[in-house]
DNA sequence: CGCTTTGGTGACACTTATGTGACGCGGTCG
DNA sequence: CGACCGCGTCACATAAGTGTCACCAAAGCG
């Protein structure tokens, strides 16, 4: 699922061990030292997890976690603080202020990266049930969201059911007539086209990226059979 | 509501530390030093959250922590490990086998509340000692009293119980049907058509600023589909 | 190649879902 | 008993999604 992660911490070194570990393990690392660019990040970034040092510059990493639970983009985030060991008063403040964990310095990479899945296990079921996926395009079925590579992406009743249908059979080809089935009903009448249409519409939203440029096509046209979800339909366009 | 706690301990000074420190904190305690009963009194008992010392007699914690997780009934109860300091490769594993939380001893009273309260927090927000929070909307359900961003906001009871429904399954999408089941109760015959007219009321109260102006919506209406509490909903109006 | 078939696309008229203000009813409280 | 309050419905306004069509582009095919 390439959970994105923001690393607020100041000390060269730990940032260093931190992101390696972190990127080794198929985590996405954002990363910076300072307090104010930390709330920046959490909200353009939209990372699924932050680590925030408690000593950080410009900002204490108190002061940002009461801040990242305050605004509404952010106030689901989980948050993991690093404190250094013993240091008791600040574990119990950042645990009431929000925090859902932390782990005292030193700490051992693995330790990290245990701690870290246990945390979004918990804190982002959504990233496993009900959750369906597939290249880059996740889908929650329970909250109805869809991203792609973390963007959330706008979709319509049809396209939704149209998605995830191919969601739940990636690779498989369905026939026009297959999908109107499934997706429509088997009691609708509506001409087979419609398919087309609806399958255009899907593309536009899903393969849409940031700046009004196209993403690869994960769609793929089988020409007199149907379409499939295909993680290799980029080929059909060289 | 008072939390129910399984404490599975064979310390007898630890039992009866933690076990004061709990009751008076308002939980209530179930108590045992055996494994295998453990597992029956965690199904028997039904508590919130286990407590569960990693040496303990007749099965190790470890053991005890994944047949809990295994069981359906038991699969999503919080559980907070306790293991002597600095054993590591313990904790790593107790974190992989599926516990929530641990703590190594020795530890305060003070932050086994803490950690106890943010754990039942984050997985049982509808315990919460009566308060439930997201994204800057806070209630207390026994005072029954609202607040967003401080600011106290007066509902209705109906509109009352359809937020608290909202945030007890935060991000959750619930049909109208759905909704008039948990907030209207089963028996009750009302058009569908009023669970739009009482979110229309909770957004109205809910979403009005200190000024008379307008706040950025939490309900997410998913077209055909119905409502949901979501920090990201402003996202839709883009 | 030129023809035929199949899929892509933008426009649009139409259907359906949701938002919203108003109203009347029944219950409560002073 | 009368003012008030919360509630469920309704009617109408607005927004969003849908199915078709006509026309264009691309892909087979002999």
């Amino acid at each position: 699922m390439r959970a994105k992660i923001l690393l607020v911490e100041d000390d060269a070194s730990l940032i260093e061990l931190v992101t390696y570990n972190l990127e080794k393990e198929g985590f996405d690392v954002v990363r910076t030292g300072d307090g104010e660019e930390a709330l920046t990040l959490a909200e353009e970034e939209k990372p699924d997890l932050v680590i925030l040092d408690w000593m950080i510059a410009n900002l204490s990493g108190i002061e940002v976690c009461r801040r990242l639970r305050r605004a509404p983009a952010t106030a689901n985030l989980p948050i993991v603080m690093l404190t250094a060991r013993g240091d008791e008063a600040d574990r119990i403040r950042g645990l009431e202020t929000g925090a859902d964990d932390y782990m005292t310095k030193p700490f051992s990479p693995r330790e990290l990266i245990a701690r870290i899945r246990a945390v979004l296990r918990r804190l982002r079921p959504a990233l496993q049930g009900g959750q369906l996926e597939f290249a880059g395009i996740a889908m929650d079925t329970t909250a109805h969201r869809v991203t792609r590579d973390g963007r959330t992406v706008q979709l319509g009743p049809t396209e939704f059911r149209l998605l995830r249908h191919f969601l739940e059979h990636p690779g498989r080809v369905f026939s026009r007539e297959q999908l109107l089935d499934a997706v429509w009903g088997r009691d609708v009448y509506v001409e087979q086209r419609t398919v087309d249409v609806h399958i255009r519409r899907l593309r536009k939203a899903v393969n849409a990226g940031p700046g009004g440029e196209e993403l690869p096509d994960l769609i793929r046209t089988v020409r007199s059979a149907g379409y499939s979800l295909d993680a290799t339909a980029e080929a059909q366009a060289a």
